[in-house]
DNA sequence: TCTTCTACCACATTTGAAGGGA
DNA sequence: ATCCCTTCAAATGTGGTAGAAG
């Protein structure tokens, strides 16, 4: 832990928005925190049943030194964006507080203060950049994603640490290109469902339960059925048809068709890696071989896996926030830092690839109260993320 | 002594290479 | 030669658990 504080503490050191990196009162970067919202874009997290379930809980993530995905993954429908420009997608997770906590008596408490977050540690979608029709195609996931407490790792996951609350936060940036993200609008969009706190290992069984029960890769630890296990290819595929409420289908959204574009390569999330003719043409394939993407679920009642595949019963929830131009910078590690602005302000190299720590508040997080259209039916959910 | 973390395990899924047939 | 499909093994992703570390 000492080694995070020291590396989250040098990253930090030259923000002026976290600089009181323990003042949740100084936080946040005021002159970005009244910017125009851009009520066009459209932002649903899908299956957003199962994390109301994670979050009724309290949602626990596992984190580990070689990296673990997150469970249920952040998956989101875009809507609302002009067609023909051409967007990046980014995803990073940021503390709820300034709290760290422990599991006493079945609940979570407050145990002192937290660890330094290193900031600036983006996941790109390996889509981007891509066209706003080909990111309302089909929904964009993020199920690649790493997080680890360990902090000297750099192969792209996210460094979180453990007993510490945390939300994913999605940017979707207005940039042809990795040279022009620096300038392009910027809507970010956070979700209280996936609110969650990072741990070495599950404290509340329930939370375990539930990811055993939904997980696919967690099918070994779900009791067995009465009838004993199945094993033959013939039956298994039986229950794959019928009732396993885990499994991953090539199409997002029956109705409409529209597949997932999957992130498919995490070492793609080296910025500048992926050229734009590669994403255009990768990805609907990409997106079909992702058999991790799923329909929605429509969860009946306790943590039977057996559910039904709808998709429009979700409401879709988004709160935006928009910035004129964006502020982020980045250096050599992926995902990658952006802070064009501040590394000049503070005499630091303004060159690409520079280190520099983006300008968020410590504990950047944008409420998901403020939703430009409850769209709570699928008649309306069909106005608005259908094409 | 307690809390947190790590390494290893068994089991399931995913991925990609190899081979065969059209 | 190419494409499509199937098979299979390796890689990867899970939570459980015992023991180490602080």
């Amino acid at each position: 832990m000492a080694a995070l504080t020291v590396a989250a503490a040098a990253h930090n050191m030259y923000n002026p928005f976290t600089f009181n990196s323990y003042n949740t009162d100084s936080y946040i970067a005021p002159d970005i925190k009244s910017e125009r919202t851009d009520s066009k874009i459209q932002v649903k997290l899908e299956d957003m049943d199962l994390w109301k379930r994670f979050h009724s809980l309290g949602n626990e993530m596992i984190i580990t030194k070689t990296g673990r995905r997150m469970f249920p993954t952040f998956r989101v429908m875009l809507n609302g964006l002009e067609t023909n420009t051409k967007y990046m997608v980014l995803l990073d997770i940021v503390p709820v507080d300034d709290n760290r906590y422990k599991y006493h008596d079945s609940s979570w408490n407050i145990s002192g203060k937290a660890e330094p977050h290193l900031f600036g540690r983006y996941y790109v979608h390996p889509d981007s950049p891509a066209t706003g029709t080909q990111w309302m195609k089909q929904c964009v996931l993020f199920n690649k994603v790493k997080i680890t407490n360990n902090a000297m790792h750099n192969q792209g996951h996210i460094i979180l640490s453990s007993m510490h609350r945390y939300q994913p936060r999605l940017h979707i940036v207005e940039a042809s290109d990795v040279y022009s993200i620096r300038t392009g609008t910027y809507n970010t969009f956070t979700f209280d469902e996936t609110v969650f706190t990072a741990v070495t290992a599950y404290q509340n069984d329930q939370i375990t339960k539930l990811k055993i029960n939904h997980n696919p890769f967690a099918k070994g630890f779900r009791e067995q059925p009465i009838h004993g296990k199945k094993t033959s290819k013939g039956l298994k595929r039986q229950c794959e048809s019928s009732n396993d409420n885990e499994k991953r289908l090539k199409t997002d959204h029956g109705s409409t068709s529209r597949l997932c574009k999957s992130d498919s390569s995490i070492n793609s999330t080296l910025l500048g890696q992926q050229q734009l003719s590669t994403s255009t043409s990768t990805s609907t394939s990409s997106a079909l071989a992702d058999s991790t993407t799923y329909l929605d679920e429509s969860y009946t009642s306790g943590d039977s896996p057996t559910k039904d595949y709808k998709c429009s019963t979700t409401i879709p929830l988004t709160a935006s926030t928009s910035y004129p131009s964006n502020m982020y910078n980045y250096d050599t590690s992926t995902p990658f830092y952006m802070n064009q602005k501040l590394n000049s302000y503070y005499g630091m190299p303004t060159t690409p690839f520079s280190y520099s720590p983006m300008n968020f508040g410590q504990f950047s997080r944008y409420s998901t109260q403020t939703y430009p259209y409850p769209i709570s039916s699928s008649a309306n959910y069909n106005a608005f993320f259908n094409q």
